[in-house]
DNA sequence: CGTTAGCACTCTCGTGTTGAGAGTGCCAGC
DNA sequence: GCTGGCACTCTCAACACGAGAGTGCTAACG
């Protein structure tokens, strides 16, 4: 059984044909025949056709479903058209804007900004939109602020550098007066603002070991109150949208495989790990079939680019959906989505107006 | 054809019969037949339970999807079932207690324990679980707050008196100090708390209009912060949970149902209507069937009941499912969550120690 | 030597048929 | 009023069958 061969040893026309099978099948999610290959272009016949195809198949490229059926694209395949024989349609203007108009120049909480990247990129490309939000101990402090609920029960509010709003309720030991609360936030924004998280919290350990001794009341509440107000809680969250789409596609005819589907999706955890393997290397990333644990035992992809504030990438965000995909679209757009969300986050952080874009 | 009788001229053999393909039926989900009635209990032959389910299907309380197959209860039949000869089975202690420990006791902001709530109903009853938020409107304010983000946005935090949070970035014509935020909350916490947020926003306007000549630049802030922090988006938030649960129910078989299943779930603002429906009377509301337009379309039911504080009902919670299911343990968990859910947003309002519970 | 036309072969899919099984309705007898 | 028996109906799975689609192979052609 041969191996799958590099790019290099196919002929122009084993490449054309290639891509002509890849791209009929995404059109229409049947096996595709040598005969409507030959009926496309190519002054070739459906006989000449049928011993590349032959070919392909020995190499890889393609398989049957059984004897006498068309033919259908590998994984290999799938690789191959993206590396090499894909031209990526430019994201249409249209789209920009409506992507521009929902994301950028709006006053949200950075949240609130995932979920609508989650819901475009679901509407945009008929598919799941995946995103996943930055892990909290990642976060970098903005402002922190305690507000009494009642008895001993306070709000507390973290606002990250990025836009980020985390609400807990904390119970303190004792009752304390609304000015102190004031005070102590005001102590921590002031100390702690522009450091992770995950910092402030081992800073906050060593003060506490220090200034045992002669800590005053006040540094003591101080100390409770950021260790139980800014304890990260470590889950990254992910936001899925559009799962319903998915019951439209072919590929799902029996409710078995919705099912597995669905599951899938709601184990977050595993969803996160195969994203964020995605972070790494900046670009869009695609995982196709056998790729992953997630998409090999559903004939499933992934794509995916990281989205972040300058060069820290903070979280991934893509789509998932059948490997028959239609890839010239879909990679613009999520590559065009990780930029303007991550542009749009940005401004949050530096308050700026809605910067002018060309058009 | 006659119509459904009041169940008072069934005889008590025929409510017995009729309990019995009920109870067979939602275990199955197979139409009954006359032989496994006989077999079940009575000393009667299956020729004489055919002629009764003969009558029974006369009157509209059983059908046969088609000639010669078993019998299938209609809504007519679940209803009387429910109202007259079910009996309710109490909530078994260890669920009891499992409950609890998730909702009451807990430190968190109302929001969370609405999650929870949902959850808890999906997971222990096997159904959808759905919890409808209070609207916003109603809501009583507790405490306002502004925290300055970047530049003149600014993130204003709502907290209302039964635990409800909400977080809002608005953005102020100019920048102000946040030492004046920390005034105007102040102010509008200290003068506006205890009433609902659309009284609230009725006096504003009344001030601004009174007001108008000789309103400085203090208060004009304030109003305009308030205007902006306090204005509610009007629609009720709804918590859909366990829809993958779905996929399990053999009623379920084909992905166009599932499909239109999960359509009507997305349509969010119908099943806040029809939730609502139930938030008269107090008590757990069932609707089955034909009852709605939601559960019409799709053979389903709706098993609802109020939650709230005090004498306010606040929102809705409940299951929703196939006509076909186990009523006498769902009913009673509808209930006791509602209760325990009302018993817990009270227990955030007052700052209440975890009561104690008889055991 | 690459290309092509032709043909036999294989596999799927929709349709029609058939028989078994389950369940009912009805009737006659107890 | 109840029951056993029997004919009837409907579903469902299995099977066969033919049409259609697509392939693989081979021989001929430029």
């Amino acid at each position: 059984m041969p191996d799958a061969r590099d790019y290099g040893s196919l002929s122009p026309r084993d490449r054309e044909i290639l891509k002509d099978v890849i791209l009929t099948y995404i059109l229409n999610a049947e096996p595709v025949s040598s005969r409507s290959v030959a009926k496309h272009n190519f002054g070739l016949s459906a006989a000449t056709i049928r011993n590349v195809m032959a070919d392909l198949e020995e190499w890889g490229y393609l398989m049957q479903p059984h004897t006498s059926a068309g033919r259908v694209p590998t994984a290999a395949a799938y690789h191959l058209f993206i590396q090499s024989m894909m031209e990526a349609r430019s994201v249409p203007a249209k789209e920009r804007r409506y992507i521009q108009e929902n994301l950028q120049g709006v006053t949200a909480d950075a949240d609130h900004l995932l979920g609508t990247a989650s819901h475009l990129l679901s509407e945009l490309s008929s598919q799941v939109g995946v995103v996943v939000s930055p892990a909290i101990g990642e976060t970098v402090l903005k402002a922190v602020d305690f507000i009494p609920i009642a008895g001993r029960k306070i709000l507390c509010v973290v606002v990250s550098s990025t836009g980020f709003i985390d609400n807990k309720v904390i119970e303190t030991e004792e009752e304390i007066p609304r000015e102190e609360l004031t005070r102590i936030s005001n102590y921590l924004t002031a100390n702690f603002a522009g450091q992770t998280l995950g910092d402030i919290r081992e800073r906050l350990v060593r003060m506490m070991v220090e200034e045992k001794a002669q800590m005053d009341r006040m540094l003591a509440r101080t100390i409770e109150l950021a260790q139980a107000g800014l304890a990260s809680d470590g889950a990254q969250g992910v936001m899925v949208d559009g799962t319903s789409l998915l019951l439209a596609k072919p590929e799902l005819a029996d409710v078995q495989r919705v099912r597995r589907m669905f599951d899938a999706f709601a184990d977050k955890a595993r969803l996160v790990r195969i994203l964020n393997r995605c972070i790494q290397g900046g670009g869009v990333r695609v995982l196709i079939g056998e790729d992953s644990e997630l998409t090999s035992e559903l004939e499933f992809s992934v794509v995916a680019a990281p989205y972040g504030v300058g060069q820290r990438p903070l979280g991934t965000l893509g789509i998932v959906g059948p490997s028959r995909m239609d890839y010239e679209t879909i990679i613009p757009l999520v590559h065009f989505l990780g930029e303007t969300l991550s542009r749009a986050l940005a401004d949050t952080f530096s308050g700026d107006e809605r910067r002018p874009e060309r058009r």
